[in-house]
DNA sequence: GCGATTTATTATCTTATGTTAATGAAAATG
DNA sequence: CATTTTCATTAACATAAGATAATAAATCGC
């Protein structure tokens, strides 16, 4: 059950038995439904969701569009981190788009742990820190790439999420309509 | 010379003067004049700039293009952060704009600093997640808005930066030619 | 202060994307 | 299994932004 959680959080630092111990009685497991909404929009965010399984798709209300903000798959943590962080109402919303296994932390239980062990601090910068550079990176594909480009960066990291999430969730999350994508995906396949 | 560095940590969390001490002794002073690199494309970078005074250019080098990243003024931390945290050569070039003083820290006074005060853990944590939030407000106006939405948001915020900062850079801070920032502030103006 | 460089604006032309709508295929639902 | 809904593609048209170039204004460096 917590394996993965355990795994995720190895890459960060080493944790003991004991602490180990803390981290698992402060997650509880949780199966949710597709189309569930985790954090509805303007709804202050108060968990973490840790994906044992599924996809967690993150968006912003626009003018009656949804656009996608986000796609979270398994071993990653999914939050309106925003919200969560600063404790104000969500511009966007969290909604699960598979049926979901997951391990969630409250507000409340995370201030608890920071007290229980202090690593916790180091994990949450480092996980911070890795958020920052992901979000950096996304941001500056936006500034540096064409919407063509984008896709093809997306394909070659995410080839299974293109297989597992409806086409036009992807576009808007490329920054692009689902007509627009349907074209590059065209040209792309003309070229080749 | 450290009353703004520690106005700016006092956001975050409270220091004792020993660890205002120990924060003194961690950042050196260092005046620089305008154009020159403090981090250079691929270099690895290993310090951080709080800005006493000054802009400093954050830019990526693109097909003999520079495209303007992020623009950091007064009382702010400038890095090349992705590198500098990943120790991996550096996509950004870090530039001074105007005459700058600052406080720089190297890598190594950093983790000395986290040996010698815990909290600076709290701290550099708490940053992190500042920064995100930041990069993450300027991707979601890159998803939701407009070239002219985000000059309008851009002008309402940073009315100083206008006047500072040569309009082109900020064109393509903003993702758009100077051209298009031209031809977007003659539309503005007609509407007004 | 003067020549050189940088910067902002404007015009022209091209092009990729947005918008709207129609169609057919695929998937979800009862 | 049949019906409804969602989804991807395509077409036609409009539009904003890119590319290039010319010009004028502002700024820089000696």
């Amino acid at each position: 059950m917590y394996k993965q959680l355990h795994q995720s959080i190895a890459q960060f630092i080493d944790t003991s038995e004991e602490e180990k111990a803390f981290l698992e009685a402060a997650f509880t497991y949780r199966e949710v439904p597709k189309k569930i909404r985790l954090v509805d929009f303007e709804q202050v965010s108060n968990a973490l969701y840790f994906i044992n399984k599924g996809i967690i798709r993150l968006f912003y209300p626009k003018q009656g569009e949804e656009i996608t903000g986000y796609l979270f798959k398994e071993n990653l943590f999914s939050s309106s981190y925003d919200s969560f962080l600063t404790q104000t109402p969500s511009m966007q919303i969290l909604e699960t788009l598979e049926a979901c296994e997951l391990l969630v932390i409250s507000k409340d239980s995370l201030v608890k742990l920071y007290e229980q062990m202090p690593t916790m601090h180091i994990l949450t910068r480092k996980m911070a820190e890795q958020r920052f550079i992901n979000a950096q990176r996304i941001l500056s594909s936006f500034i540096l790439d064409s919407p063509e480009e984008r896709y093809l960066k997306f394909e070659a990291t995410n080839k299974d999420l293109l297989q597992r999430v409806p086409q036009h969730y992807i576009a808007s999350f490329l920054g692009i309509t689902p007509v627009s994508l349907s074209r590059i995906r065209k040209r792309l396949m003309n070229k080749n």
